[in-house]
RNA sequence: CGGGGAGUAGCUCAGCCUGGCAGAGCACCGGCUUUGGGAGCCGGGGGCCGGAGGUUCGAAUCCUCUCUCCCCGACCA
């Protein structure tokens, strides 16, 4: 993509409605532009990073043996009715009445539309388990929304809902999509420690919030320091084997959010140079509900007996425009954004520091029709700009690699090679510059 | 929902107290110069001063009402 072609508008300076880091560079960065308190419109370069995200998200819901399919954004208010939750849900949920006077809403989350879906279909135990995602737009209507997306009325969201037979098969359900989430933050290039959450009315253990640690987050996290050098969940997992001790372990050591914190178990449970306070950002959200759904609802199934049976329910949460700006909590620096390689919206940034130049824009055709060969996304900076202001868009994107092709170095048949986050920079021939952004195939290089 | 603050050019903001032609920097358009960390000079375009009502010869400025946005708290993925 050619600089000069796409629409990208920058600010130079900070919009007075930003508060934190993620949200003023969002919007310097052209990412999101807000149409009205906690709604916000993704311009190009955001939506790509979103894209990227679901993308993950999926891939990883998917291998967990999640179905995806995707219910709608209106919902209508007979379910909630059905639920009890009509009425107990308040003014967060956004209701509406259609032209015929029947009472909707703009769907806050999705139990009841799913348990409407299965109840009508599946009615036998030979047909679990189910694990049923989606990625869909919801609304709440937060009597505060602020921080931009980090906390926005309308936000996209990954939900998943299992349906099990009974709770061993609940536990099994929960473990496995336990062991995606952490795949799933960790192929974001995210620090996620799970950490122990309200269970509401069934009890038990089987709930966690998945915090992302960045210095600005939002919530206080305290925990034991052995989490961060846990290793990495990684390819291959087995679904269908037992996941019961990988979950302990992560489960093992002592990990709170301020308003689950303990102040005596933490420093009874972690050795003193082992705790670790820090900030955290909530991502996820899983958690076993039982049959609060299925029996009010009336989704049963025939077990082996004959008898009928509630099915047990599970709900598993990512808040996937969230991940955005948390991301970016996570990996800033003064001058800009700094994406992991698997969310960049482009690969490599290829700057022209002197469009009209022979040698540079030779020099840059070339790069920028070899890197789209190589099936990179090339975003080319070709506009007719002081190289200062180039440089400066640049690390404000924070694309990970960038190639930067001044007339000095490009007459020599040479350019340089950045990397956004160390800064150190390379100079080398077109030709060893194209290696090395291709061989990877993160194209990190260098 | 309680408390506080702000609405003037695309962005950041001055002007308001003490009423009298609508402003600056950046951005944008044209020209010249410049070209490795958000350049310089010259010329230009752009505003229902959030909205409604009122006071006044005259309102961005004073008064009343209203809408929107932001911040702190309580609430939340």
């Amino acid at each position: 993509m050619r600089l000069s072609q796409f629409f990208m508008p920058t600010l130079r300076e900070t919009p007075a409605e930003a508060e934190i880091v993620s949200h003023r560079l969002m919007l310097r960065a052209g990412m999101v532009r807000q149409s009205a308190a906690g709604i916000y419109t993704w311009l190009p370069l955001g939506l790509r990073v979103l894209r990227k995200i679901e993308n993950i998200v999926r891939e990883e819901q998917n291998a967990a043996g999640a179905q995806e399919l995707l219910m709608p954004t209106i919902q209508p208010a007979d379910l909630w009715r059905e639920s009890g939750r009509y009425d107990d849900y308040g003014k967060e949920m956004l209701r509406i009445t259609d032209r015929h006077g029947r009472d909707m809403l703009y769907g806050p989350t999705n139990e009841e539309l799913i348990t409407d879906i299965f109840r009508r279909d599946v009615k036998s135990y030979r047909d679990l388990p189910k694990a049923l995602y989606h990625i869909q737009w919801k609304f709440r209507d937060e009597v505060r929304p602020r921080f931009g997306v980090m906390r926005g009325r309308e936000f996209l969201m990954k939900d998943t809902y299992s349906f099990d037979l009974d709770q061993e098969g609940a536990r099994r359900a929960y473990n496995r999509m336990f062991i995606a989430y952490l795949r799933t933050f960790e192929r974001l290039g995210l620090k996620t420690v799970p950490m122990a959450a309200d269970t509401g009315p069934i009890g038990g253990d089987l709930s966690h919030e998945f915090h992302i640690l960045a210095d600005t987050g939002e919530s206080e996290a305290f925990l034991h320091g052995d989490y961060l050098s846990f290793d990495p969940i990684g390819d291959g997992v087995d679904y269908d084997g037992d996941l019961q001790p990988l979950v302990d372990k992560w489960t093992s050591l002592y990990a709170a959010a301020d308003d689950k914190h303990d102040t005596a178990r933490f420093a009874d449970e972690v050795p003193e140079d082992k705790r670790l306070e820090t900030r955290g950002i909530e991502v996820g959200h899983i958690f076993y509900f039982g049959s609060k759904y299925s029996e009010a609802m009336g989704a049963t199934v025939q077990d082996a007996d004959g008898k009928s049976v509630p099915v047990q329910m599970g709900s598993y949460g990512i808040g996937v425009s969230r991940l955005v700006a948390a991301i970016i909590e996570a990996s800033h620096d003064d001058d800009g954004i700094i994406w992991p390689a698997s969310v960049t919206p482009f690969d490599v940034g290829l700057l022209n520091l002197k469009p009209g130049n022979e040698a540079t824009d030779g020099a840059c055709q070339k790069l920028y029709d070899g890197l789209n060969k190589a099936g990179l996304d090339v975003l080319y900076d070709d506009r007719k700009d002081r190289p200062g202001a180039k440089f400066a868009s640049m690390d404000l994107i924070g694309l990970p690699t960038q190639v930067i092709c001044g007339p000095r170095e490009a007459e020599q048949g040479r350019v340089e090679l950045k990397n956004r986050a160390t800064g150190v920079k390379d100079i080398v021939s077109i030709e060893a510059a194209l290696t090395a952004l291709t061989d990877t195939s993160t194209g990190t290089a260098p």
